[in-house]
DNA sequence: CGCTTTATTGAGGGCGGTCAAAGAGCGTGG
DNA sequence: CCACGCTCTTTGACCGCCCTCAATAAAGCG
């Protein structure tokens, strides 16, 4: 069960302070919450009146169709924002992908503060829509190995500076974001591997051998 | 070339009239504009200063990648208001996906007028994403057969109270926003009719036989 | 260390893609 | 009105990428 209490400046985790955006303000108004690995944050075809900022651990958004397929949305790191993307009810579940902690502040309280909050609310979600977008290529019209190598380019551009790039997902939740199965996903890996465009020195850690090669892989979009 | 006029209140075409919502107000600062089948409304990579609203006709949003593949990121219709899809930058381009006009204001001018207008910018915006996020699934996790039958019961729906329902795009266009072939295509079509969901009257126009049996094939979805 | 979960690897099959050709729709001009 | 030519669509035969099923290996965790 999610752990929830009030926030109080002494409590935020160093996460909260490196957010340099302006949205950082806005969530003083929020509670943090602490979610345990695969814990439901909010649910299909819930209300979203709430905005939440990951500052620790990650999160996916996820739908599940009848007989059990699904679907990654997107994944949200620490200084990510997400539940704007919806309207009235939610799509797409979020559950926390590993033990996360979150901060929420009510959708409604940011639109009551009107102005510079509510143009920074159209602002992320249309992040979202872009990532979207991007996405929808991917799924649409790229070979799996080109999906593989897209999701770890995307990974290693968030964590720029890191030559070491931490996988926060397991095979089967990439795999649910690629649209593709778990042993597609292992084997491009090991192609990409043997191929010397990345190297893994954990399951869920590697490092970008060939950075041209890599974007050559997943850029294939113009 | 695309044609260009100011906006005249006895040239308002029918279709605007017919527009019941509150964003309707906001396009008498705009202008009427007609674009010939498949000529561009705006580019990959320009500027997003400006929003649109189909009045005739249909448009699509696509992306293209370096080797020619093209994935279609959704279709507007007559009063669907599009443009909103990006930041700064449009990361798909739009085109008439046959003789069109279109409807089109400054989104500087929407920002300017502040308020309820921005909200309203907001509110399109996630219904953007809430579509983008449907067609993620579509992508990632539907059947050919199950892609084709969502598209066919989303344009039924679309169009509800129409009994023979009309198709502007051609099987090409279909094909690039279900992530299939035109002969992938072509052959799912033929399957929903012999198996009595669906009936073509016309290349473009055909009718809901089963309407039970059609959301089965699509929803799938929970 | 033993147990469970997760990841890798292999063999084989099927869905959808590719290539090719025939058919239908449609505007143009005789 | 029909003949012609173009584009779009349908259909068929075959192929290949990715999925399925299965077994092994590795990693987490008490």
């Amino acid at each position: 069960m999610a752990l929830a209490y009030e926030y109080q400046d002494d409590q935020v985790p160093p996460m909260a302070r490196r957010t340099g955006d302006s949205a950082s303000s806005l969530f003083r108004m929020g509670l943090t919450m602490a979610f345990a690995k695969d814990e439901e944050i909010y649910g299909q075809d819930e209300d979203a009146d709430l905005i939440y900022r990951v500052l620790e651990g990650a999160v996916r958004t996820t739908r599940i169709m009848a007989d059990g397929r699904r679907q990654i949305g997107d994944f949200y790191l620490p200084g990510d924002t997400f539940g704007f993307e919806s309207g009235a009810r939610h799509k797409f579940a979020a559950e926390a992908v590993r033990d996360s902690v979150v901060l929420v502040v009510k959708a409604s309280a940011l639109r009551a503060a009107g102005g510079d909050l509510e143009r920074l609310g159209w602002e992320v979600t249309r992040r979202e829509l872009e990532r979207a977008q991007e996405h929808l290529l991917l799924l649409g019209r790229k070979t799996a190995c080109e999906r593989v190598a897209s999701f770890l380019k995307g990974l290693a551009d968030k964590s720029s500076g890191a030559h070491v790039v931490d996988l926060p997902m397991g095979r089967q939740d990439m795999a649910d974001y690629l649209g593709l199965t778990i042993e597609t996903v292992s084997r491009m890996l090991t192609q990409l591997q043997s191929n010397r465009i990345v190297s893994f020195c954990a399951t869920r850690q590697f490092r970008v051998i060939n950075p041209r090669g890599l974007a050559r892989m997943a850029d294939q979009a113009v």
